[in-house]
DNA sequence: CTTATAGTACACCCTATGGTTAACTATCTG
DNA sequence: CAGATAGTTAACCATAGGGTGTACTATAAG
């Protein structure tokens, strides 16, 4: 019935990282290497192939083979389903807000907005 | 220097799991009991009481104990700062691919798109 | 009082995540 | 070629996440 697409998931816990965060900000300022992305984050390299390849399955990130180095670039459609996701229910809010308020103002009809939409 | 708002770790964490966006998208058209939150879902209520706590300590629902009942309402002020990290970033979106393009199209000045950010 | 209902607390399990060290591949440079 | 640099792979560890079953509290209802 609702639709969980499986890249919301991925790509909210992409996020859920301060790490993979500042790489993004970092990537959202222009190219970098994986070296690049690293070098704020105390903490060895294995660990930054780790999150860059992370944000790279989760489509957040493309990358490029050139020589030695990898170029890294933003690829923030990726984000598109998950602001959407956001956006969609801080929208409904306020609606649903709305509703509410309407019935607290009410009094005890509060029990009718509690059990109004269950099936059983 | 760069601010990692624990609030964002724990908000993106918080909606990366169906069951709790489902339990948003529930909340979206109106308050809903513990009980109600959780009969869409194939688990038991202890796991129930877990995801709603989640959500509550991240700041995304608000709970009001009224008699037995648990009476849980949206609280997307919470998405705010999440939904202005992804949009933040991908407004820099376009302005990097710009200059990304620039770079790309005059051959090997990638070279220097790559090195122009190392401050080392 | 007795029972049903709403929900939580606790102890436990399994798996995923984020990190490490060590060793490796591949490229660039002297 | 030898060494330095960029990055990955593999094995491992500790912790957190999502789930369970069982037992419990507290309110509601007969």
């Amino acid at each position: 019935m609702v639709n969980y697409l499986a890249g919301l998931d991925a790509v909210f816990l992409a996020l859920a990282d301060p790490t993979r965060r500042g790489m993004i900000e970092r990537l959202s300022r222009g190219p970098a290497t994986v070296g690049e992305l690293g070098r704020p984050f105390a903490m060895t390299k294995p660990a930054i192939t780790k999150h860059v390849r992370t944000l790279e399955q989760v489509g957040l990130v493309r990358r490029e083979r050139i020589g030695r180095i990898h170029r890294c670039t933003l690829a923030p459609e990726a984000m598109r389903d998950a602001e959407e996701w956001i956006e969609r229910h801080r929208r409904f809010w306020k609606s649903s807000l709305d509703r509410l308020t309407r019935h607290v103002e009410s009094g005890d009809k509060l029990t009718l907005a509690l059990t109004e939409e269950r099936d059983e």
